[in-house]
DNA sequence: CTGGGGATGGGGCCC
DNA sequence: CGGGCCCCATCCCCA
């Protein structure tokens, strides 16, 4: 199941870091997409597996979404304390939190990134809104939808996207006032591990590295992609001339470059 | 056009 | 219930 069937944002929004708008989501989606059937290729492995039933996901939502109101400005959310780039490396620190984390050496300012800035920023972006932790029902939208059949629905009050959990809309929520900022560039996340993964773009801190070769990558989801570079097998397969690729989004260029059917 | 790296978003799961 | 992390998805950019 699509992970983000939900909360889809426009490509250009999430790509583009546009510092002086807050990228918002699209209006209710509620797509059923022909998306699953690319991650069951995705499970696909032995050559001889490859079958033409290899999918074809068409990707539409962002072609859907339209930018939206931005609710909260910018200047609002970027706080004026953002800490000083020294503190930058604090960021590293949660490193150290749950083990899960990359291997990486230690950081010098193990600190509290997630306390200093996260924190300061919500206490300043969610001034409006006291604390996400305890969000307003006015901004959750507890104005809680209950559908009709009696199941509560959380809607958010930005985006008007509905979840069935209040945790789920929390979660959201983040997604518009993005509590996390880079105190490098300034740039700001929902979560702090995006931050953190975003960090090391700055600090170039590359913790996953490649068994197989000496490439080393700053984001396991990165590294996990190269790993299929070693791979014989690719996993994502062009149904029309059985072609395999490494990343489903190369076979999504290639279907959309117009396959020419036959096997290369 | 293809392949691959870089960056980032979000749901689910675990603690 | 919330925070943190994992995993997956996807887009952009460049060679």
């Amino acid at each position: 199941m699509p992970r983000s069937f939900l909360v889809r944002k426009s490509a250009g929004s999430r790509r583009r870091p546009n510092y002086s708008e807050l990228h918002d989501s699209s209006p209710e989606l509620t797509f059923q997409q022909p998306y699953d059937q690319a991650h069951l290729l995705a499970a696909i492995p032995p050559p001889e597996v490859l079958n033409p039933t290899a999918s074809l996901p068409t990707l539409i939502w962002d072609s859907l979404l339209a930018p939206q109101a931005q609710p909260i400005s910018w200047a609002s959310l970027l706080p004026q304390e953002i800490p000083k780039a020294g503190e930058l490396t604090s960021l590293s620190d949660e490193d150290s939190g749950k083990g899960s984390q990359p291997p990486s050496p230690p950081s010098p300012a193990p600190s509290s990134f997630s306390s200093t800035s996260a924190s300061s920023l919500e206490a300043e972006g969610y001034a409006a809104f006291p604390g996400l932790g305890q969000l307003p029902k006015q901004l959750t939208g507890l104005s809680v939808a209950k559908d009709p059949q009696s199941r509560k629905a959380f809607n958010c009050k930005y985006c008007n996207k509905e979840y069935i959990s209040l945790g789920a809309l929390k979660m959201h929520i983040r997604s518009h006032t993005l509590p996390c900022v880079c105190s490098t560039c300034g740039k700001a996340f929902s979560r702090p591990w995006l931050l953190q993964g975003h960090v090391r773009t700055h600090t170039g801190e590359k913790p996953f590295s490649c068994p197989h070769c000496s490439r080393a990558f700053a984001d396991r989801s990165n590294l996990r992609a190269h790993l299929q570079t070693h791979s014989d097998v690719k996993k994502y397969q062009c149904k029309t001339c059985s072609r395999t690729f490494s990343r489903m989004s190369l076979l999504h260029k290639h279907q959309e470059s117009g396959c020419s059917g036959g096997p290369r």
